[in-house]
Order: C-alpha cells, then structure tokens, then sequence
DNA sequence: ACATCTCCCTGTACGCCGTACTTGTACGTT
DNA sequence: AACGTACAAGTACGGCGTACAGGGAGATGT
C-alpha cells in the first residue's frame, strides 16, 4: 500500500532498492530538503518517500535530529580541505572557502540544516575542522584562535550563501522575476524619509544581480579579515 | 481556571495588568526565550504565561511568524546606530558592532530568532541597516557593496555569539563546570591520530574560557575584514 | 529437519503543536 | 436602553515526533 503512492516523487530510492540504509535515507533527506526546503523532511514524508512505514526509519536512526546529523554529514563528506599543501597559506585559506561556500551552493539546505543540529557530533565536519585549524596554525594562528577563525569562516559563508541576492532556490525559474519585483516594491514601500538608503538599495533589484560579483565581493571581505589579522599578530 | 497555573512562572504579566497588548506579549516571549530556549515558545506556553487562552494571542498576532517578528522587533527596538556622527567611521563601525553583539548577549534567543524570521519585514532592523548603511557609505562603498557588509555584519555578530567559548546562557550556573568537562571529554574522545588539532583545542576546555578575549578578537576580526577591503576599494 | 536468534519493518496510540471557526462578554457610544 | 466593537473562550482538526508491542524473513546451531 505504501510502496506506490500518489505522493511519491522524485527524491525516493525504493526503485534501485529496496532496502533501507543510513546512507540512502540520508541522501534521499538531503534532495528533499534541497528541492523543497528543510521544513519538508518530516519523518511521515521521509518515510513515504523510500516506501516504507515512519517507524522504519528509527530503526536507522535513534531519532530526528540524528537524521539531521546524518544529512548535515552526507553533505559535507565531500569536503576535503589541505588539497596542495606546498601552497602558501593564503591560497589555501581561500580554496577551502570557496570550497566550503560551493559546497553549502550546491545544496541550498544546508545552512538551514548547519544551524539546527550540532556540527561537532559529525565526523566530516571535525575533519574539515581539524584541516582548517592545521591552515591556520601556519598563519601563526594559535589553536584556540584557530578554531575562533574557523568557526567563524564557516559563518562567513553559511551567511553569504543565505543571503545570496535574488531568489531563494526554491523559487521555481519563472517566477523569478515575479519574485525580484515583490522584494524591490517591498523595498521601495519604506518610508523614504526615514530609510532613505533602503529605498536607494532598491534600485538593485531592478534586473538580475550579478551573483558572481556578490560571491567574489564576499570571499574578498572574509579573507581580508583574516589576513590582516595574521598580519597583525606577526607585529 | 487558566489564571492561577502551576505551571505559570515569571514571564507572565498577569499580575501588574490583565490586558493583553502586542508588546507586552512580544515582551513575555522574549523573557521566555532568553530564559528556557526558543523551543519553549509555543502559543499554548506564552498563553497560559499569560493566563489566558491560546487562541486569545490571536487577537493580537496574525499567526506564530508574525509574534516571532514581534520578539524580534521588540528586542531591536534599543538599537540605535549613528550616535556620535562626528567620529570617523572606522569608530563608527566599531561601536555599532559592539552595540549588537552587546544585544544578542544580552538575549540568547536572539540568534536563533534572528535566523527563523525574515528580519527585513521589522522595522528596527530596517533602521538599523539604513544607518550602518550611512556609515559605510562614509566608507566608500557603494550602497549595494554596504549592504553585502551589513549584513556579514549582522551574521558575525550572530555567529560570534552563538559560538561563544563556554556553556550556553541556558545552562544553570552551578551545572557549568560539568558541561565543560563533558565537552572537553568529547573533544578528547575524537581519534587523536586522525584529528590531533581537535584534540589539542580540547586542552582550552581545561578551565573556564576568558569570554572577553574572545569578543575582543572576534570583533578585531570582523573589523579588520571591513577596513582591509575599504582601503582596497580606494587603491 | 527444526528451533532459535537477529535484523528490519509494520501497526497502533499518545501527547504536543499551530490554528480555523464559532461563540460569548464587557464596554464606550449613541 | 440599545448596540457595535474589542477582546477572550471553547471546540475541533490535521500533522508532528516517537514510545511500545508485535511480525516475518533469513542466517545459524543442533
């Protein structure tokens, strides 16, 4: 009864198999999460989904926000910083922020996902971590600043992913224009003689914005910040 | 039968008045947020803190996002930006940072309800954009580029108090020495062999973190991101 | 060959949540 | 005295996470 249902779409893995694992449970959770937004990865549609009864799914996990966990590690397995170690610090430093801020592009959830569970309880996320530190160890960063550094990179970039201009990736393509123009009348709706630079900043919204730019502008602040840092330490 | 409850504590209002208004709802959620966690805040709990109805907060909120919208502009609603405006803005900059980060440790539901509403439909966040807005102006960023860096802005101060070295404001004091060591145990836990950096930053766990120095670092960083790319910006 | 054990999944039920819809009730205005 | 308005109460519904108690298939020991 459960096996085909009308509800079932596209993130289900009961076709290639049909029994369950930690591993397809998560990346069945990660596509839903990516296509639909976190709030849609109840165990009931989770469940629905794979094909399978909601307490099937505890038999994988101990519960809810183990899942998560498991969703928030299948997602960052793929992260692998210190890749040429003969580099200078400085290079490294932005490679893995840009392979961070990639990472966290590629599945538009994930910070949603890295604010609601406790990063430290994954293995993917201590490793990359632990690289990290190692990077900025080299920037005479001691540990402990170290992890200050990193953790706020990380910051850095679940904050400029989310707040990437335009259209959230959940919006379907052609209601993004719709979309663009809601958020500009928004904006232009403010009392114009108590945010006067709100109602400027509208004036962005006009056509498409230049997301590039925007990532480009926003990995420079972040490594600035560490730099001159580093720099400063050293005098 | 709801006004005198066992389980009504002291973030109700019931005493001093019987009326219900926007802000003092929004004022007893924000008390019961900072005190036992955003998860606590549920239409039922905030009503029966009240002693009323669940449904009588109705009246005064549309639904649940907008009584969260309520918290936040409530909590806000102190910010004032701009204060001495013949300063340079680099000093500017920084009171205005230590202004927020001031806010969101004074209420530690702040973060997490700054990332579950959208902060632009608030009018005190609108103001206290609109202001960093100005000053960055001074900076000489454009005020698309300002509004890139407030919002980093607002995200580092979110961040850097979240991550705050030491036990969370929820924890009871006299339970914060063993949530370190429970802590340090974990970070200890973790394959010295795979992870030695971790396992090294376990050793600041040893005793309790200078929390001064950490904002006094994390402000240090966030500042030196914005001048760095400033002075770059007139090269 | 059968009994047993282990793994993986199903069925049912409970208490909590947000909230739609309906029904009072006290009060300022006329 | 009548009435509209502002505000709160009562009831009910669907969805959530999940505790608890089975059930059935495949491996294993005898």
């Amino acid at each position: 009864m459960y096996l085909v249902h009308e509800t079932c779409t596209l993130y289900g893995c009961q076709v290639t198999q049909d029994r369950l694992t930690k591993a397809t449970v998560a990346e069945c959770a990660l596509r839903l999460a990516d296509a639909e937004g976190l709030e849609a990865v109840t165990i009931r549609r989770l469940a629905k989904e794979q094909g399978v009864t909601p307490m099937a799914l505890y038999w994988h996990f101990k519960n809810k926000d183990e899942l998560l966990l498991g969703m928030v590690d299948h997602a960052l397995s793929g992260v692998r910083a210190e890749p040429g170690t003969g580099d200078p610090w400085q290079k490294r430093l932005r490679t893995v922020i840009e392979t961070v801020a990639g990472v966290l592009r590629d599945h538009p959830s994930l910070p949603t996902l890295l604010h609601a569970v406790d990063k430290t309880q994954t293995e993917s996320f201590n490793r990359a971590t632990n690289d990290t530190l190692a990077l900025l160890s080299d920037a005479g960063f001691t540990v402990e600043e170290g992890y200050w550094v990193a953790m706020h990179l990380l910051n850095g970039c679940i904050g400029m992913v989310s707040g990437q201009p335009g259209c959230p990736p959940t919006v379907p393509p052609e209601q993004a224009a719709e979309w663009l123009r809601q958020k500009r009348l928004h904006l232009e709706s403010m009392a114009s003689d108590r945010f006067p630079l709100m109602v400027e900043f509208a004036a962005s919204y006009r056509d498409e914005p230049d997301v590039e730019h925007y990532y480009a502008f926003s990995i420079d602040l972040l490594v600035a910040g560490v730099e001159t840092m580093a720099a400063n330490r050293r005098a």
